[in-house]
DNA sequence: GCCGCTAGAATATGATCAAATTTGGCGCTG
DNA sequence: CAGCGCCAAATTTGATCATATTCTAGCGGC
């Protein structure tokens, strides 16, 4: 009896063909986490998303609570969400995790690589240090990471490879303030040498080069964070 | 087919305290996977949920994402949600990932412990006992569980902690599979080394005592799922 | 300065729409 | 004539939304 009508603001919610509104709204809040377009601390409203992304209420409440778990968001006692602020002892938590996994699991893909995966890495560091030389501080970030999804990609170790996207998204927010205050980075290029470990399937070298790179990642994040925390 | 399904997993699920709901459900449901109460393979429905647990379909929905995120589901391709079955890879995965991260966490607590925390851990361990001479698989897992909880927390690596959390996820379900197929266990007792190494706060024993616990949990895994397989 | 009050945001519900699996009927082939 | 497989209706399940309810926080009166 009751005739409820039905408004056709549904095609701004699933632009892409199939997929659901809540995936979508998954992986753009997700981008714009990792890739430092929330500051770290800033409140995240379930409203503003809906506003945002042109999306319903029930897919952004769900995006909210899987970033939740993935750890990308904090909700406080009283209904808040917030992007997490990195402390000294997330760092080290983080370092030590990452130094513990991020190896083996470049080691795995020096193992498990083939020439087609070699070429679109390679592809991959050629835009991410055009992006180094023009100074595109969003596009360093979402290359670089792209590299390193990649890899671990190849690595053919899901379980791993979804431990350390986690990891990622804990300390992506805080990778743009350490860009802003540094600019790109200007150290050895890790990068180069973990394709040369893969191209001649070098595990140890692999292993290596990917402990050097999150090395120096974590360390210029620490810096970062401290010469913060001293302003405050 | 009235409402005579109604039973005491109703009760557990409405404490109604003031907890919001898509919480208490998703705390619900974690244990569920976590205990074994779920078996790998078995279809997760929303409806099922919210008449199991007399919960309103939102927030179902909502412990559904977070555990999706948490690595507890797996969402198919086509809006299924399952309870991942663990493969020998998936196993070896977890196998690496525990033993990086959960002697740390032992060594740390070794540091951090107090007295009030050593008590505790103690009583849990009787409990546990209890639980392995009664032959009660459910207590066992339930109170193993929390010793193992217990000692991350004492730990202060929240990170870490929860990260290993979600490991715990991923391998809960084939966990009572293992007793189911061996009954509780009676191997030489690591949480007697790890009490030992605590109260002693020497960080080395208790990562050699976390380390030889995990080694021996994940080759009961990794046997039992050999043997499983073997019969399909 | 403290306490109730109001505004606004988050939580939760049930209805509605859409997709996917299941089922049942039909024709085809041996 | 019987068995097999395929297409389509039906049912089950998931996705989304509009709305009612509940809670928090800010504010004005006392």
């Amino acid at each position: 009896m009751t005739q409820m009508l039905k408004n056709s603001s549904q095609a701004a919610a699933r632009p892409s063909g199939k997929q659901p509104a809540h995936l979508t709204v998954y992986e753009n809040l997700r981008d714009q986490i990792l890739f430092g377009e929330l500051a770290p601390g800033q409140a995240v409203t379930i409203q503003g998303l809906t506003a945002q992304l042109d999306a319903g209420m029930t897919p952004v409440r769900e995006a909210i609570r899987r970033l939740t778990s993935d750890g990308a968001l904090n909700m406080m006692g009283n209904r808040r969400v917030i992007v997490p602020e990195l402390t000294e002892n997330g760092v080290e938590e983080l370092e030590f995790m990452r130094k513990s996994l991020e190896p083996q699991l470049a080691g795995r893909a020096a193992q498990n690589i083939n020439s087609q995966d070699l070429e679109a890495l390679k592809a991959l560091d050629d835009d991410l240090n055009g992006a180094i030389e023009m100074g595109d501080i969003g596009a360093y970030l979402t290359l670089n990471y792209r590299f390193h999804a990649m890899v671990y990609r190849i690595a053919r170790a899901p379980i791993m490879a979804a431990t350390v996207d986690r990891l990622w998204l804990q300390f992506g927010p805080s990778l743009r303030v350490v860009c802003g205050r540094y600019g790109t980075l200007n150290l050895p290029d890790k990068h180069a040498d973990l394709l040369d470990a893969l191209s001649n399937e070098d595990v140890e070298a692999a292993e290596n080069a990917m402990l050097g790179d999150v090395h120096q990642g974590m360390n210029q994040i620490r810096e970062a964070l401290r010469s913060a925390t001293m302003v405050n």
